[in-house]
DNA sequence: GGGCCTCGAGATCA
DNA sequence: CTCGAGGCCC
């Protein structure tokens, strides 16, 4: 079956029409000012709807028919951000702007960069409150997009994002470089939020708390049939890989430059000079906040100048050149119900209020932690008060302070108790210390159960299946006294617990099996040592390279592993030779736990580990059975038809009639440079290797 | 911490 | 249908 021919005629005016829709597009989504109606941009739409369904091979991804959106992913794939997607320090008061603005002048001063006394240009912006995405443009055309993640690797949403009309699907200027990552926010207005809300209550669904969640949760759909039909906005505020090759010299003449490629830009940002006039620039947006169409969190301040942005440079994950000025946390009184105390891992004590649900700063909060005791005391927090409360930070509830004069009459102080709530073991306190605990250590079921979690959980053993609500039952009935009772649980135990079926069990079974053989960086994090995260649990495994020369170190050794001193030392030590955990540490081997040597996998190690690929064509520069070879090096499997289960489709010169089997199915098409890059390697030289 | 999405499987009812 | 679990975002 071929191809019906495509006469040129088409094909120019498929193009013609592509380029009249984004010009509507744009003036319609990003300049707010339309220059058709809707009926002469339906129809527009249509006819280049009919020309693509005719001739199939006209299709481009940068056709706008795709923002109606395309049949359903299975899953988000993963994506590395070329650049790392950084956050960004945050100011909560006139007082740390003062300081960041007087670090920048010390450094830049130092560089010889600026005079003494002279004041610093900042650009300044709205802080939108929606999720940050990478968006990436090769040739001026939008290829694809991801969101944030960790920074360095984020999901792969390409085609919810080209359902946003105010992201280009090709830009607008044809001096883009070759490559180029639009930094943004995905953004859902005030007005359009209520909107959908109003419809999803027509239609009897789920409303959204916020807008920022609405967004989020539209841009995670799988089906982007779906996220098109959600009233998302683009807006960009920066640039990653390609940002040198646009030949600006300031951050204000880069947004100028993605304002003319065609996208939206806060239109509040301006430039300023000096720390007073930072401050000025953001009572001027505070005091417009109400009225904006999306929300904000906060104002942005970054050093205008690029080479002084360049000199300035980034410590740890954030860059020194710019701050967050974020607008006092929202608060809201509300009642305290009841003061728990809660049993954590390592048999802290931590004080929670109760609160009657009050709506603050987007969520709904119904608890808040009280930290400790000292904390609770200087607060002097009863039950029965009225509160102020607030989002720390925009994310931890905390409690904020007692409305004396609301107190009911005779409300007693509240006392931490001597006794822990679960297990009734004397609670303990060091006179240095500020936090209390509890000294039942596993006979205490709140420490027990936190203990088998922390095991389970994925940064440790990775025990799918394993979650609070199984293990609260293994704990209760007494299955569980210790995580090597884990790998002695049988079928017949299981059968009885609530939401245990056969399937369930079996599973849970065989991942609690599977969990024996996990590297040692994840044996030794699942252990709980105190003071031993991740990071250390894998500086200790590289160096002691087994679970035995680990538990032989003395704490002279301990401490020549990185960023071990000797409280962590001591912590690790004292673990390996305590009676109890020691024991709890045998019985695990006992069972058959043997953590192989090799070092913790960052997850770089083999990357495809699980996944299907289709090659199909002829690539540039590997045979199919090189290309075969390094997948499967990489744990992935190659197979020779396309079908759901496929994950990638690596397509090369002259590919037959997979690649239009993989469009239908709306499967990840990827080429050459595609696959090294799951690779996490570097393509090699253009004459072989 | 709270909200969101997705999945699989158990619970429930026709 | 509901629930638990896992994952991701700020």
């Amino acid at each position: 079956m071929s191809a019906p021919q495509i006469p040129d005629n088409a094909s120019v005016r498929a193009a013609a029409l592509r380029a009249a829709i984004e010009q509507h597009n744009h003036a319609y989504y990003v300049l707010d000012a339309p220059t058709i109606n809707d009926a002469e941009y339906d129809c527009l739409f249509r006819e280049l709807q009919e020309l693509e369904t005719q001739y199939p091979a006209l299709y481009t991804s940068d056709s706008p028919t795709g923002r109606v959106g395309a049949p359903p992913l299975s899953k988000f794939l993963p994506y590395t951000h070329r650049q790392p997607m950084r956050s960004l320090n945050n100011a909560f008061n006139t007082a740390e702007v003062h300081a960041f603005d007087e670090r920048v002048r010390d450094r830049l001063e130092a560089a010889g960069i600026i005079s003494s006394g002279a004041r610093v240009g900042y650009a300044v912006e709205p802080k939108f409150d929606g999720l940050a995405v990478n968006l990436c443009y090769e040739r001026g055309v939008f290829v694809a997009g991801a969101t944030r993640g960790d920074g360095t690797i984020g999901e792969t949403v390409t085609a919810n994002l080209r359902t946003i009309r105010s992201v280009p699907l090709r830009l607008l200027l044809n001096n883009a470089p070759a490559l180029l990552e639009v930094r943004g926010e995905v953004l859902m207005r005030k007005q359009e939020f209520l909107h959908l809300n109003a419809a999803q209550h027509a239609a009897g669904k789920k409303l959204f708390a916020n807008p920022r969640n609405a967004a989020a949760g539209s841009l995670r759909q799988l089906d982007s049939r779906v996220s098109a039909k959600r009233p998302l906005f683009f807006c960009a505020y920066g640039v990653g890989e390609g940002g040198n090759a646009l030949a600006c010299d300031t951050h204000a003449s880069q947004l100028a430059w993605l304002r003319q490629a065609g996208f939206a830009i806060a239109s509040q940002s301006t430039v300023v000079n000096g720390e007073v006039e930072l401050l000025e620039a953001y009572q001027k947006i505070a005091s417009m906040r109400d009225e904006l169409p999306c929300e904000i969190d906060g104002v942005v301040y970054k050093v205008n100048d690029l080479a002084a942005q360049r000199a300035l440079g980034y410590v740890s994950r954030a860059p020194r050149f710019a701050i967050a000025h974020k607008f006092p946390a929202e608060e809201a009184r509300t009642r305290v119900l009841d003061i728990e105390v809660q049993v954590g891992r390592t048999g802290a004590i931590t004080p929670v209020a109760r609160l009657q649900p009050v709506f603050v700063g987007g969520v709904t909060v119904s608890s808040a932690t009280l930290h400790n005791e000292g904390e609770l005391r200087r607060k002097d927090v009863r039950i029965g008060d009225k509160v102020r409360v607030r989002r720390a930070g925009d994310v931890i509830p905390e409690v904020c302070a007692v409305l004396l004069d609301e107190r009911p009459a005779g409300a007693p102080p509240f006392v931490m108790p001597v006794h822990c709530p679960e297990c009734g073991s004397p609670v303990e306190k060091g006179p240095e210390e500020a936090v209390a605990r509890c000294s039942g250590a596993m006979i205490c079921p709140a420490q027990l159960r936190e203990t088998l979690l922390h095991f389970a959980s994925r940064r440790a053993m990775d025990i799918e299946g394993l979650g609070e609500r199984l293990v609260g039952q293994l704990v209760e009935h007494g299955m569980a006294l210790s995580p090597a009772d884990l790998y002695r649980l049988h079928m017949s135990q299981l059968a009885g617990l609530e939401r245990m079926g056969e399937t369930s069990a079996k599973k849970v079974l065989t991942a609690i099996t599977a969990s024996k053989h996990r590297e040692l960086a994840r044996f030794v994090y699942a252990l709980g040592i105190r003071d031993v995260g991740e990071a250390t649990a894998r500086d200790l495994a590289r160096r002691y390279g087994s679970i035995e020369a680990l538990r032989l170190a003395d704490c002279e050794s301990l401490q020549k592993t990185p960023d071990v001193g000797p409280v962590v030392a001591q912590s690790v030590y004292r673990f390996f030779h305590e009676p109890h955990t020691s024991g709890a540490l045998d019985a695990l081997l006992a069972v058959g736990v043997s953590p192989t040597g090799a070092p913790a996998s960052d997850g770089a190690a083999l990357p495809l580990v699980g996944k299907q690929l289709v090659l199909t064509g002829t690539l540039p520069h590997l045979t199919r059975n090189d290309a075969k070879a390094l997948i499967e090096s990489a744990g992935g499997k190659t197979t020779g038809s396309v079908s759901t289960k496929t994950d990638y489709v690596v397509v090369g010169a002259d590919a037959g009639s997979k690649l239009e089997t993989a469009r239908q199915l709306g499967l990840t098409i990827i080429d050459e440079a595609g696959l090294y890059e799951l690779l996490h390697t570097d393509a090699p030289p253009a004459s072989g290797g």
